[in-house]
DNA sequence: ATTTTAATGCAACTAAGTTGCAATTGCAAG
DNA sequence: CTTGCAATTGCAACTTAGTTGCATTAAAAT
């Protein structure tokens, strides 16, 4: 388990560490630490930021928790199981975020992977890849608009 | 051309645009504003760092440029020429950043993609994927580490 | 040359994430 | 159960990317 294989590294077996591991199994999608906060508070657990960007980046550097980087300017922090490799849709309008799975499709990257460390000489670890769309709920909204739709980042584009 | 373009749709051809326009094309690969602004200033001009970033997301905009999120917390910023969609391969210890062109991988992707929009009922409206990796130039200096390379972010794992 | 409005500079601001340090706590050993 | 030590935590101050309001400047159309 998550919380033995720690402890055998040397780490404790902290109330946050825990409470944050379990809460991260329980959202099972990408979260920030904005969120991760609310969670917590819900709990009735009130950790300092601080806190949680270390214990969260403590699980990163234990592979853990894997960071993904959408474009809101805001790192979001998903647990990874075993087989569970996977991406992701998200919604440019309500940030839903559905999971993507295809092993056609990984098949197809690792091949790309395979060529780019032979020609390139370039040594992949990993890979991002994310898609940008509109969800169902979020798509009649959309028809009225200018075709363009408000994405929800850090720099808006100012509405012309 | 990109400028009739944008004085078509009642932009003004300033200075600034037609510059950082150019050094986007010239640079042909994601540069963040702190590096576009290294660039403006060799080329003699000194624009303002809001004025740089009013531009670029302008140019954002009007889909002439793309935005593109590593892992380092910045965002940076690449021309849209067409019929050049394409990835990228980035080094983490040096940011190095390589093109990576597969048709085989887009016919996946655009595959998979008509999936989801079917299966999921999610529109899709692009997708972004990067490889993350160590180029051959860093590649030596990795081998004597831990094996976990340090990764140019902006929330760096601290070294245990 | 005049006028109109887009673009610019500036300074102050916001928000994500980091750091140093003193206080706390997990936990292993006795 | 107590003690000791290193890991963890909280706090406050800091850093950095990016934003905003407003007064000023400058494209460019007439
Ligand atoms: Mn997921
Ligand atoms: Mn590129
Ligand atoms: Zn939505
Ligand atoms: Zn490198």
């Amino acid at each position: 388990m998550i919380l033995k294989n720690l402890k055998s590294k040397g780490y404790r077996l902290t109330n946050a560490r825990k409470i944050i591991i379990n809460l991260l199994l329980i959202a099972g999608q990408p979260v920030d630490v904005f969120e991760l906060n609310r969670l917590l508070i819900k709990k009735g657990m009130i950790v300092n930021k601080t806190t949680v960007y270390r214990e969260i980046n403590t699980l990163v550097k234990e592979r853990i928790v894997k960071e993904i980087q959408f474009k809101d300017g805001k790192m979001r922090y998903e647990i990874q199981l075993k087989d569970n490799h996977h991406h992701h849709a998200v919604c440019q309008m309500c940030n839903k975020i559905t999971p993507v799975v295809s092993s056609a499709l990984e098949k197809t990257v690792n091949q790309l992977e395979e060529n780019i460390i032979k020609e390139n000489e370039f040594h992949i670890i990993e890979h991002s890849l994310e898609f940008i769309g509109i969800c169902n709920k979020c798509e009649p909204s959309r028809a009225e608009s200018t075709g363009l739709p408000d994405i929800k980042r850090r720099n808006p584009v100012p509405t012309s």
